[in-house]
DNA sequence: GTATATTTTTTACCAACGGTAGGGCGTCGG
DNA sequence: CCGACGCCCTACCGTTGGTAAAAAATATAC
């Protein structure tokens, strides 16, 4: 008996991995015909020639184009949410002497997911967008309003705690988490569409670099303050 | 003889007028429909219906439906055009007396061009953006293309001005004209895809001003520059 | 004033898209 | 061996951007 319900836990074992597996396929398989050829090309009949499957097959795994989008952010969301949490812990445990360590992490941490997976990082752009936004069925929306709610929410409370550590300036976290986010994703943004999508702009990398160095001088309480407000170390 | 010829023109006059009219008819229906509906569900039928016109006769005046939607840009690209080129001038004639100044009325000509027409400059941030740039013709891309490039080097023009005339510390005008352009467009992107597309974020002026005391801050050569370089007022 | 040429608008249509209904097929449980 | 269940496919729907060709309106010529 306990043979006979191993066994048929095992076929339901089997069928789940065929099943993820089967989801990854698709996923895969979008993913790169999104790199290839961007959201509206992309139909739901190349994705499922591609996967070597019917159309309606996709649909049993994803409710609609823009859910099978969705779903493609997801490892990205997750690897952002992981390094920012990594940064907070090392705040927390006091890791960071300087304002400017911090930021220099937070903006390595980001471009990090940039870099192993700059197709999702424009999914999320697109998603971000305003126009684009209202493309998407309410729910997939509101999913991804939640998510990036989140984030930010992290992102508020690292500069918060850095700065009752002293290591960035007094100011509303609020607009500065926002300006942070607004500089990076812009300056991605920018740069990508200045390579038309394909090759990866040779202005990327400075102009970050820049963008950084500009957010640390601007805020870094190490560094020069942003205002007359004189730092009270030495 | 001279009167029917002046009477041919007369028709042909009338006719370039009735032609003009009708497509500002056009042009107006579609940012209205635009701003309702977004890009996807406004459809060329919609349109057609608005200004009470079956959908050929749009085809007419434009050649696609992103034909149609970039010629939406036209007036605001003039607009930032003759805004940097006022700025420019005042510059050349030495009208700024510190970089922040510079900087300032920059961030100011850009927020009122945002501000008199938030529509259009929500279409202007839909076609950079590079997941949206693989949908249009490839003419219609090159095109824009071709105008973003011209007002990047009028923007670098400007940086490069004030750098020759100490407003600003020396560096690399090309990311730094990026960085400008990116955090801008970044934080009403940001701003407006919270607002859900409807109403303005309160979040957004607070955040642009931060953004721009962050530039100035960091670069404007007459505050604190960006690396320990002292300044030698005081 | 009437017939002809030209331009403009429309009706009717196409291919392609996202998405769905309903039946066929293989697999599991008894 | 049989019935139930779940997965998958063929065939289809409504709608979209876009077009061809007729039709209507207008200008021109006599």
């Amino acid at each position: 008996m306990g043979k006979a319900d191993s066994h048929r836990e095992a076929i339901r074992e089997r069928k789940r991995q065929e099943r993820e597996r089967r989801i990854r396929d698709i996923l895969d398989a979008a993913k790169r015909l999104f790199f290839q050829k961007g959201y509206q090309k992309m139909t739901m009949n190349d994705v499922a020639l591609e996967v070597r499957v019917s159309k309606p097959t996709i649909y049993q795994y994803f409710k609609s184009k823009d859910d099978l989008f969705f779903s493609l952010l997801a490892p990205a969301s997750e690897k952002t949410e992981q390094a920012l949490e990594r940064i907070e812990r090392h705040l927390m445990s006091g890791g960071y002497p300087t304002g400017a360590a911090l930021l220099h992490d937070t903006f390595q941490a980001l471009y990090g997911v940039y870099w192993t997976d700059p197709e999702a990082f424009r999914i999320l752009q697109l998603f971000q967008h305003s126009g684009m936004v209202g493309v998407l069925d309410e729910d997939v929306r509101r999913e991804f309003v939640a998510k990036a709610r989140l984030t930010f929410e992290q992102g508020r409370r690292i500069l918060s705690a850095a700065m009752d550590q002293g290591l960035l300036r007094r100011m509303d976290v609020h607009p500065f988490n926002d300006v942070v986010w607004a500089l990076f994703v812009g300056v991605i943004q920018l740069e990508d569409s200045k390579g038309g999508g394909k090759g990866e702009s040779p202005f990327l990398k400075p102009t970050l670099e820049l963008a950084e160095r500009l957010v640390i001088a601007a805020t870094a309480a190490d560094g020069r303050p942003v205002a007359n407000t004189p730092s009270n170390d030495t």
